[in-house]
DNA sequence: AAAGCGTGGGT
DNA sequence: TACCCAAGCTT
């Protein structure tokens, strides 16, 4: 449809025509291609893209083959507990996209019976899948005409529109939507091979440090190359400094095991299994404070961790499984990294004490 | 609307 | 080093 182009003005019409011939041009020769994901099934693809939601391409091929050796369909997912997947995921980040990614897959076996839409605005529903997600996977899967937004054609369109203004903002966010949306081709056979061009295009010719100018199949419409500033684009808003948190953390031995505790469902690491903090209840018996050991400083997105880990021990004798398996279990380090995986300074930590 | 949420890699 | 960024979403 055209309908969508008229309300944008901002470009010059005489190569908003050309563009997404450019970059499929472009792709063929030089894009991405035979990734795992590369395929029409809208299970694989939607697991794909949430993997890939601030996650570099190939930090997720490991974790993405796991998942689907485990679970090859989205019932078997749905099926899962949700334990098991946490643990799959552990190591990826961002938990609360394996908890979402699971209760997706429960309603989407209940709700959809193995009719997967091809409406964005539907995927839109599920959580954990947001409007450029959604877009994605229907125009991998059904070729559906939807407009992604991610990192990479933020950085594309602010260059070659040279939008100065600092992100993330609300307005630019707007229009980069409607320019978005503008540029799609008009054909439904020429989606998924746009979509990805546009993924390509910034992760690899239009990047942040160095863009490859030279290499860019647009670079004559791009008013940022001309301006000479591409570099310098997108502009950041300051950020507020990173506030710094200790932790200190007990590890409960008796014998080889240690006490293990799940963390809340909301929050840092929520719903992995990690060592408890010193404020929680101990397990049963009579325990006495042993070594104290810094871990080196753990950065999350907006956090600085320190974790201390203070050695607590009991006589073997006197330790025994807790009546309420609901608090912690027992193990050794060995097994809590083969059964849940850690967050990764404690699976660091756990892996110094799961040798010999 | 702005803050919270992991981890690995690049400069 | 200390940022920034990566196929963003949720509240």
């Amino acid at each position: 449809m055209a309908k969508k182009r008229e309300n944008c003005n901002s470009f010059p019409p005489q190569w908003q025509a050309l563009w997404a011939e450019r970059l499929i041009a472009w792709h063929r020769v030089s894009g991405r291609r035979n990734l795992p994901w590369h395929t029409r099934d809208p299970y694989r693809i939607w697991l794909s893209e949430v993997m890939l939601q601030q996650t570099q391409v190939t930090t997720v091929i490991p974790y993405y083959e796991r998942f689907v050796a485990a679970w090859p369909t989205v019932e078997a997912l749905a099926a899962a507990p949700l334990e098991a997947v946490l643990a799959a995921w552990s190591g990826l980040g961002y938990y609360a996209r394996a908890r979402n990614l699971h209760r997706a897959a429960q309603q989407i076996v209940r709700t959809w019976r193995g009719a997967w839409p091809h409406d964005p605005k539907q995927w839109a529903q599920l959580p954990g899948v947001g409007r450029s997600t959604a877009a994605a996977i229907c125009a991998f899967a059904f070729g559906t005409r939807a407009a992604i937004l991610d990192g990479n054609v933020e950085r594309v369109l602010v260059r070659l529109f040279g939008i100065a203004t600092p992100l993330p903002d609300s307005a630019v966010k707007r229009q980069l939507w409607q320019i978005a949306e503008a540029l799609l081709p008009e054909s439904n056979a020429a989606m998924p091979e746009y979509t990805q061009a546009q993924m390509d295009l910034g992760a690899l010719v239009c990047t942040r440090g160095t863009p490859n100018c030279a290499r860019c199949p647009v670079v004559e419409w791009c008013a940022a190359y001309a301006a000479g500033n591409a570099a310098a684009l997108p502009q950041r808003k300051a950020r507020a400094p990173v506030p710094e948190v200790d932790w200190t953390l007990r590890a409960y031995r008796c014998g080889t095991r240690y006490w293990w505790v799940r963390r809340p469902s909301q929050g840092i690491w929520g719903g992995l299994w990690t060592l408890p903090h010193a404020d929680e209840p101990p397990p049963p018996g009579t325990w006495q404070h042993t070594t104290t050991e810094a871990l080196p400083p753990h950065r999350l997105t907006h956090r600085r961790l320190r974790i201390t880990i203070e050695e607590w021990t009991t006589p073997p004798h006197l330790c025994y499984d807790s009546d309420s398996p609901a608090a912690g279990r027992w193990a050794s380090a060995r097994d809590a990294l083969a059964w849940w995986g850690l967050p990764r300074p404690l699976a660091a930590w756990a892996e110094t004490r799961a040798v010999s």
